[in-house]
DNA sequence: GGGCCGGGCCGAT
DNA sequence: TGACTATCGGCCCGGCCC
């Protein structure tokens, strides 16, 4: 037997029995040594090496004396035990073979034949017996089951595939046990004592089964626990065609240890005689057993303890050292003992979610994720009827050390509000505390101490018979007194955050709610304001104001639950799933369906469910072929960019003035087509993933494109100014010199290059989740008002309003005596701003829908996905500009003709 | 001494 | 080249308070 280590493949799966185990380790090791995980288990390993050494020196201590005392009191509580058995049941444990990829198996039969393992890159789900027998399993990452078995197909998960037929399976199982209990989708007991003494009275027709699906050639089964699983794994087979074991044994524990046994595909039945239950459990390896881990295993095997009976050899040391529980726990074990009882959880004991991501410190992202996750947690909550009082934040290290920071509340709670304030303050001590803290690669927010929001429905209950008006206020007001508690409770750890966190919080604060309430912050921090829901004039600091409308907010959910409640169900049907959904230690089907094994988030119906401040968004087949379609116009707009430069450089056109404006446009656009190709590059690979991450690439890319945009827009009103100039003051050499012309591309750069700053370091450019990009949100800001008319509105409309003027002009020149040259020079010109027109015209076009979103936004929130829709037109724009450019830049136009000439004609003479 | 709180660790799927 | 999940339950410990 391999020695246990952290790295070590774990060969206690069915169908890993055969494995050159030395080798597969050497693989894994190889594969993985230099990674930081390797070197974090490493650490594990030694630390519990390290205890492991304590141990045994406090073995050391004690006497044979007491050794012996300690086995007579094992002993007498083995005997304990052993009144307790209960033989009179008979359990089943049907365990479906490989499930996920048996499957995938179904679906796609060449799959069959070639090693498959079903997850992500990241971390797989399962893996067929193909691939087992290269080490491959679940629980393990992509590359290194690629370096065991490089054959491997990789198949993604799809749980809604899934969970069609686990739902198939445990109808089956229910008809046998109604009160069975599923772990999963793929496992579930049964206690078919019950069905065992009704079976006989059962007629044989009602045993009697379609050998094949569609066949009219039967089976029927026999009375005996043996053929009644028979039974059940056959029609498990006939409704999914998926083969399934099973074991049967007086108790839950053995029963699942049976079904490991004849594997896949096979049953075993445990005789219900003690004799032959302790021969059985007393052989397996310690390993086999569940609730016996890696950790567990390296401390037993440091004490020589392979399988269950040198548990029990052992018993007498195992009392002196271990923990009660322990002792316990691994008592009944080598007793054969396990629960005969299927129990179901009250109550779910936590709710949270996590994410990894690529290591960052940058605590505005740290800070942002830790709201979105909070945020889907507490949508949980609310949806569930649940309140909490415990929030727990969990972060990982990217040296793979985690932390947990917990927090209990002063009340129960499903605010937003409070529960984000308080895991935040959690995280922000964190990275004000720990200077030395590496990047993070995970973080969580869980909150526990649950309880039903019970009150709710004696309320609802009782005004659901009035209107539904008296509900709100009354509701409301409740809620407002509940809330100021709250407020108050959280001022005294506020006083712990630094200034800086509180600006970003504030700010925070003001974005979510510009759109609720205007709060007037430079008089004061308390202001007026009138709810936006119940109407109400509030008064308090801003803080407070939020909450108060995050509660009502809760009220206004709680009117359309009453109206939902007389139109179908009762508000507690949500929760009273959660209850059905909730097995005896085992997790809920729910919460196991959503469990995934690579690094995307979670994934349900096809679907990502996440959450932004504002949204829920789901994953849209149409993502994938406008993210083409963009990247198409990014990837033809920079080629284009490029080829100017290349033209206007290598045929020298640039020394004329005019043309360093066409370069400095074609510089912009270059910029702005790198920053649009990064951001649907970004996006694309997002949307491909299906994740939602973001580091500080994206807020880097986001400050390059209003650079850009800035530069872009300026380098046009540049071109309009030098042709006024040009004919307005046809004299002033100095305004036409490239001195000046440089002067002016200069303070345009730098103004470009440092407005975005501020927008940058005070935390207004956000992710937006739907929209994988990061963008200041659109809605009635300030800053909303100010970014649009810096680099929009202001040089578009001095561009139209020079146009204008030199319109005028040029015909008031018409009108009297002027050298015709000059006004054949100015009418020229003004058809050289024509053409600039002609060319914003097409930004003013394709940018309408940025403006229009952002002018709605003003008065309503933006519609779902808005940037995606307006970004396709930004990028359609930088082509059309491009071409333009090309068209209205003569000398840029010639060139490129001669240019293409001049190779046709050299390909013609080669030819030739 | 018992209960609560906050942190850590283990294990299962 | 580097690359190792998400969610939940449960247990234990030390520190603190009553």
């Amino acid at each position: 037997m391999s020695r246990t280590t952290f790295l070590n493949v774990d060969d206690t799966k069915a169908g890993m029995e055969d494995l050159d185990k030395e080798k597969i380790n050497k693989l894994i090791q190889e594969a993985s040594k230099n990674s930081k995980f390797f070197k974090q288990q490493q650490r594990r390993e030694e630390e519990n090496r390290r205890r492991i050494e304590v141990k045994l020196s406090k073995i050391k201590s004690f006497s044979t004396f007491q050794i012996e005392q300690a086995e007579k009191s094992a002993d007498r509580y083995l005997n304990q035990l052993d009144k307790t058995r209960d033989l009179s049941r008979i359990f089943c444990h049907i365990d479906m073979d490989a499930f996920y990829a048996s499957v995938e198996m179904r679906e796609n039969p060449a799959l069959q034949h070639v090693p498959m393992a079903v997850g992500g890159e990241g971390m797989l789900s399962t893996s067929n017996y193909l691939a087992r027998q290269f080490g491959v399993r679940a629980a393990m990452p992509g590359f290194i089951a690629r370096h065991l078995c490089p054959n491997l197909v990789i198949v993604p998960c799809d749980f809604n595939k899934y969970r069609v037929d686990s739902s198939k399976v445990m109808k089956i199982i229910s008809e046998y046990d109604e009160n069975y209990g599923s772990c999963g989708l793929d496992e579930a007991f049964a206690d078919l004592t019950n069905h065992l003494q009704k079976r006989s009275t059962l007629s044989e027709e009602q045993r009697t089964f379609p050998k094949e699906e569609n066949s009219t050639e039967t089976i029927t089964f026999g009375i005996t626990a043996e053929e009644t699983v028979q039974e059940i794994r056959h029609r498990i087979y006939l409704a999914t065609r998926i083969t399934a074991s099973a074991g049967m044994a007086c108790n839950m524990r053995l029963a699942k240890l049976c079904s490991d046994i004849n594997k896949p595909n096979g049953q075993y039945q445990l005789e219900s005689n003690v004799n032959v239950i302790l021969n059985f459990i007393r052989n397996l390896p310690i390993r086999k057993i569940k609730g016996i881990g890696k950790v567990t295993a390296l401390h037993l095997e440091s004490l020589q303890i392979q399988t269950v009976n040198d548990i029990y050899l052992k018993r007498g040391i195992l009392k002196l050292i271990e923990y009660p529980s322990t002792f316990d726990f691994l008592m009944r074990v080598c007793n054969g003992c396990g629960s005969t009882t299927i129990e179901h959880d009250d109550l779910q004991k936590s709710i949270g979610h996590e994410t990894t991501f690529n290591g960052t410190s940058d605590s505005l992202q740290l800070i942002s994720l830790c709201r979105d996750l909070a945020k889907k947690t507490v949508d949980e909550l609310i949806s569930d009827r649940i309140l909490c009082k415990r929030v727990t934040l969990k972060i990982k290290t990217v040296n793979f050390e985690i932390l947990t920071r917990s927090k209990t509340l002063s009340s129960y709670t499903d605010s937003l509000n409070i529960i984000t304030d308080k895991v935040i303050t959690l995280l922000k001590h964190e990275l004000d505390q720990d200077l030395e803290l590496p990047a993070l690669r995970l973080m969580g927010v869980r909150v526990s101490d649950l309880k039903m929001k019970s009150s709710d429905l004696p309320i609802l209950q009782f005004f659901s018979k009035k209107s539904t008006t008296t509900t709100i206020n009354e509701n409301t007001h409740d809620m407002i007194e509940d809330i100021d508690d709250d407020a108050d409770d959280d001022e005294g750890e506020e006083e712990n955050l630094n200034e800086e966190f509180l600006s970003i919080e504030n700010q925070y604060n003001e974005d979510c709610n510009s759109k609720l309430i205007h709060i007037d912050d430079e008089n004061s921090n308390t202001s007026t304001t009138t709810c936006p829901v119940c109407q109400k004039m509030l008064l308090g600091d801003n803080d407070k104001i939020n909450k108060h409308i995050d509660l009502c907010l809760n009220g206004e959910m709680i009117r359309t639950t009453i109206k939902e409640q007389d139109q179908q169900t009762s508000p507690q049907t949500n929760y009273n799933k959660r209850i059905n959904l909730t097995q005896s230690k085992v997790t809920p089907p729910a919460k196991r369906q959503k469990r995934k094994f690579n690094t995307t988030p979670q994934r349900t119906n096809g679907t990502m469910t996440l959450q932004n401040n504002s949204t829920t968004i789901d994953f849209q087949s149409w993502f994938i072929p406008i993210d083409i379609l963009n990247m198409i116009c990014c990837v033809s707009a920079v080629i284009l960019a490029l080829i100017f430069l290349f033209i206007i450089i290598f045929d020298k056109v640039y020394r004329k003035v005019g043309m360093i404006l066409v370069v400095n446009s074609c510089l912009a656009e270059f910029i702005f087509g790198i920053y649009l190709l990064a951001v649907t590059l970004f996006t694309f690979h997002n949307d491909l993933k299906q994740i939602y991450f973001y580091d500080s690439f994206c807020l880097i890319t986001a400050y390059i494109g209003y650079m850009s945009i800035g530069l872009q827009n300026y380098s046009y009103l540049l071109q309009a100014i030098y042709r006024y100039i040009l004919i307005v003051n046809p004299l002033g050499l100095f305004y036409q010199s490239v001195k000046f012309q440089v002067f002016l591309i200069s303070f345009t750069w730098i103004c470009c290059i440092i407005y975005p700053f501020p927008l940058v370091f005070t935390g207004q450019i956000k992710y937006l989740v739907d929209d994988q990009l990061c963008q200041i949100p659109p809605g009635f800001s300030f800053v909303t008002i100010f970014n649009a008319f810096y680099i929009y509105l202001f040089p578009m409309i001095s561009i139209v309003l020079i146009y204008l003027k030199m319109v005028r002009y040029v015909r008031e020149m018409s009108k009297h005596v002027t050298p015709v040259n000059r006004l054949f020079h100015a009418q020229r010109e003004l058809k050289m701003i024509r053409r600039i027109i002609s060319l914003v015209s097409i930004l003013i076009a394709l940018g309408l829908p940025y403006q229009t979103l952002i002018i709605v936004s003003f008065f309503k929130s933006a519609p779902k996905y808005h940037f995606r829709i307006v970004f396709i037109f930004i990028n359609a724009s930088l082509v059309f500009v491009l071409i333009a450019i090309l068209e209205i830049t003569e000398p840029l136009k010639t060139s490129l003709i001669r240019r293409i000439n001049g190779r046709a004609t050299n390909v013609v003479r080669t030819v030739a």
